[in-house]
DNA sequence: CTGTTAGCGCTTTCAC
DNA sequence: GTGAAAGCGCTAACAG
């Protein structure tokens, strides 16, 4: 026998119906204790897995959640991937994890598998480029909650770090470290984050006589190595670095410490997101970051939420933004 | 509106069948173009989207594969868990993505969590704890091919890399930097490549007067930490490290430098994967590795040949095995 | 060129 | 306690 066995031919072989095969694998009270324990023999010797896709087609709910997000490469995402999948399904619930690659052509294309697949809900790490997998979810009226990044025009249901307190706390360190002259290395502008921490940077420098410069980069692998590169050529007056996440904080270090520099000795080095927090790497970062699996933990409650109230047949509620704070990590590197 | 729309909505707009309409969306030359663009706008601007689970139970494929995978944290399966969902994107294929975190029962639920679903087929990296897993995937008739790891007496399709060779060119390579007494932290040996790094090591160290320990530690967050403390109180004669893998060569480098230890000055330190061709991290490794973009498409190319057989009706055929060559990539840490 | 019918595997009335 | 029938949304076989 090659096929899938079916409740059909658990049915047949019970001599009972295909509805009483189900009852009886549920463990219904109104089924015999007798026909209950056949039905559940027969099930399992024949190795009987129920398909989900006909439960689902008929429920209609699929208990899969998707999580949309960058790039694995990116520990950061790869960690949050970790504790989406894990929380998920310890609520129950299978994750269907999608990555973008910063491209929001991508980005649509999960949300369309996603809402083909018929999901419950989404969690999405927004690219930013453009919106139109955020009007797609509206539209489609699906439960989804934004993730580390948001936009200012679109109201949505959010979790966000507070990525402006963070930069600023970095910063602050990094002055009372004696950084007179920071580059920070920030990724694109259109991402949420990189204006918050932008801002952040200059509050902490606000009174203050330090210098900072600011260069729009990439966490594409080398791109920090290259644009720091251009940036230190002789004559530079920078004693410290800030990169907008660890990841480009990593290519910074490697860069600084191959062109002989010594952390923090000659330059001080600092980044966001914390991630010695979730992995050992050979160095570690001061960083500013925040509990990736509370986060989550926050993301999923909501997201459930938002499904439970959607398959109550209960009306749109109006749109929580939950943030939450960010702390210093104080590594080697300064 | 607050429901999906399906081809019925399409079709009762459109005044024609639904089996019309299915055919319009597909541009069947069957169907006039009038009928082909009329369905096709009425589909765009209700927002239709494909009921995947529908075509899935009846077509009977859901051009989802499955790749089960250890954990996150460490590059190693993010990389991989990357690389697979592109190849397979670009492929036609959605991959569900699940994470064991070394547990066999984690696997075993991933397993049947897939199968529940109707994957077409799957990427294992099998945890081996047990094998109870694999047997349940050959009990269900599904094609899968085992990643990174296999079971000796269990004949299965397979893609490897050649571990032996990886370890030994690591071993040799640390001899010639003048090693006298190298300490392999390995992982545990229920692991086939475990088992495969250590014969290499060992064979790399025949007929030499270089004297070599084994201990075996994990993964785990912290582990290789406490173990090389343990191992490196005063006294030892060590003068180079081998791990089991970058992630554990991360924390080894890490710990050593807390001690106080200058790399490669003072001690030598070399892993197994190669992780910087993928990931630039703050030190570089040195390490022997193999191209995972390269692994991953010869692992989907041949799950995907192994679906085709069977959508064609086609016996089982053959087991195939294919084992990747291994290459030393130097580092800073030799 | 178009429509009718049947059915994928399951759950859920409703009836006995 | 148990079963028959309907239907989730789609496609494929067949008919016209």
């Amino acid at each position: 026998m090659n096929k899938k066995p079916t409740l059909k031919d658990i049915a047949q072989l019970c001599h009972c119906s295909i509805t009483s095969a189900s009852r009886a694998l549920k463990n219904s009270p109104t089924i015999s204790l007798e026909l209950r324990k056949r039905v559940q023999e027969t099930a399992s010797r024949l190795g009987y897995i129920p398909n989900s896709l006909a439960t689902s087609m008929r429920t209609g709910s699929t208990n899969t959640i998707a999580a949309i997000l960058q790039d694995f490469r990116n520990p950061f995402f790869a960690v949050f991937a970790k504790y989406i999948e894990e929380y998920a399904r310890d609520q129950g619930y299978t994750t269907l994890i999608i990555t973008t690659n910063e491209s929001a052509k991508k980005e649509y294309e999960a949300c369309m598998t996603a809402l083909g697949k018929n999901v419950d809900g989404l969690l999405l790490f927004p690219v930013q480029k453009d919106d139109k997998s955020v009007l797609l979810l509206n539209e489609q009226h699906i439960p989804y909650v934004l993730v580390g990044r948001c936009f200012q025009e679109i109201d949505t249901n959010t979790v966000l770090t507070d990525d402006e307190q963070g930069a600023y706390l970095i910063t602050k360190h990094l002055i009372e470290k004696g950084a007179t002259h920071i580059l920070f290395l920030n990724s694109y502008r259109y991402i949420y984050s990189s204006r918050a921490r932008e801002k952040g940077f200059q509050r902490a420098l606000e009174h203050s006589t330090v210098m900072g410069d600011i260069v729009e980069t990439s966490m594409d692998f080398g791109n920090t190595r290259n644009t720091l590169k251009g940036y230190l050529k002789d004559g530079h007056t920078y004693d410290a670095i800030i990169t907008f996440c660890d990841l480009m904080g990593f290519e910074a270090y490697n860069t600084l410490h191959k062109m002989g520099l010594s952390i923090p000795e000659d330059i001080l080095l600092a980044s966001m997101d914390g991630l010695q927090q979730d992995i050992i790497f050979p160095v570690e970062l001061t960083s500013a970051g925040t509990d990736r699996k509370e986060m989550t933990r926050h993301a999923i409650d909501l997201l459930l939420e938002l499904i439970s109230h959607k398959q109550a047949g209960k009306e749109k509620q109006e749109s929580k933004k939950i943030i939450l704070p960010q702390f210093l990590i104080q590594g080697e590197t300064t």
